[in-house]
DNA sequence: CCCAATTCAGAGAATTTTGTCTTTGAAAAG
DNA sequence: CTTTTCAAAGACAAAATTCTCTGAATTGGG
């Protein structure tokens, strides 16, 4: 599990990043999804209802169908998928657990945390789909590799 | 939970915090600390053992016993206490989750990711218990009343 | 010196949460 | 209809959290 996500939540992003990556009108299947980026099968089917849900995701049933992004990935940031899966409210809260913590009531550390709070939220606003899916051309065989290794172990 | 740390560590250092607080020379109950913090009692006992194993903190038994920090709360940075109880590698790792992802084969958002985890560690890092401990005199009150209120939900 | 009370140490069971699997159903295409 | 593929309920497993119970060290009072 990733330091802020949970693993639906991570299962999540690495399927919206995997469609981001699909040609136009040719949707994706589950299992194929499933194959190459390592995730449960059926785990990665709960995950992909959500995302339907939210209509971040669109499905089609029978032959000819699959997944596929409700929108251009231009215009599907992180953060719709983090809210979607996890909620708002995973990425909120103090960082050392006290209930009372707030800008009025401020715990020890909570100025500097919200800096860095502030560069990750940024992060997951700002980034969308597009952007990463381009950080990820001619290294299509970056996620393969990373799961092929995992494989391994 | 809080979004980066377990619970366990999370309790680790409001209890750290707390004895930081504590006059010289008197050690605070374990009774006392989950009491006051809110903590199940059990729960504590472990996490305050781990600390014990690894020199955080001291403990005495029998009447007069109790715990106490095992040196000044200045040589106590927060991240003596996140490696004891969650262990270093809690904080590393791909914020999506690809297993490869390193500096020579990054994810998309690694880079950012990396910079926003500076911020973090520094946190971790530089602020020592003395400082928390600064930052909370003259309100006394906070960690109880922000307990207060999460009782009452 | 011995005993009783106090307090931490630690193993392990129970519970809750999170993650995974099983199974059945429903929609679409040909 | 038959095949393909997603939808969904619910069983199961693993991990994190909380609780139960017993033991061991220390102190102070008889």
């Amino acid at each position: 599990m990733s330091i802020i996500f949970s693993k639906s939540c991570e299962y999540g992003l690495q399927a919206a990043l995997y469609l981001a990556r699909q040609p136009k009108d040719s949707p994706a299947h589950l299992r194929e999804i499933a194959t190459d980026l390592n995730i449960p099968y059926h785990f990665l089917n709960k995950v992909l209802q959500t995302l339907t849900r939210d209509r971040i995701v669109v499905s089609r049933k029978g032959a000819n169908g699959g997944f596929a992004l409700a929108r251009s990935p231009k215009e599907i940031r992180l953060m719709d998928i983090v809210r979607a899966v996890d909620g708002q409210s995973s990425l909120d809260g103090c960082v050392l657990g006290f209930p009372a913590c707030g800008d009025e009531t401020p715990c020890p550390v909570h100025g500097q945390w919200k800096s860095a709070k502030g560069v990750i939220l940024d992060m997951l606003e700002k980034k969308t789909l597009a952007e990463l899916g381009k950080g990820l051309d001619g290294k299509l065989e970056f996620i393969a590799q990373s799961m092929i290794e995992a494989a391994e172990k």
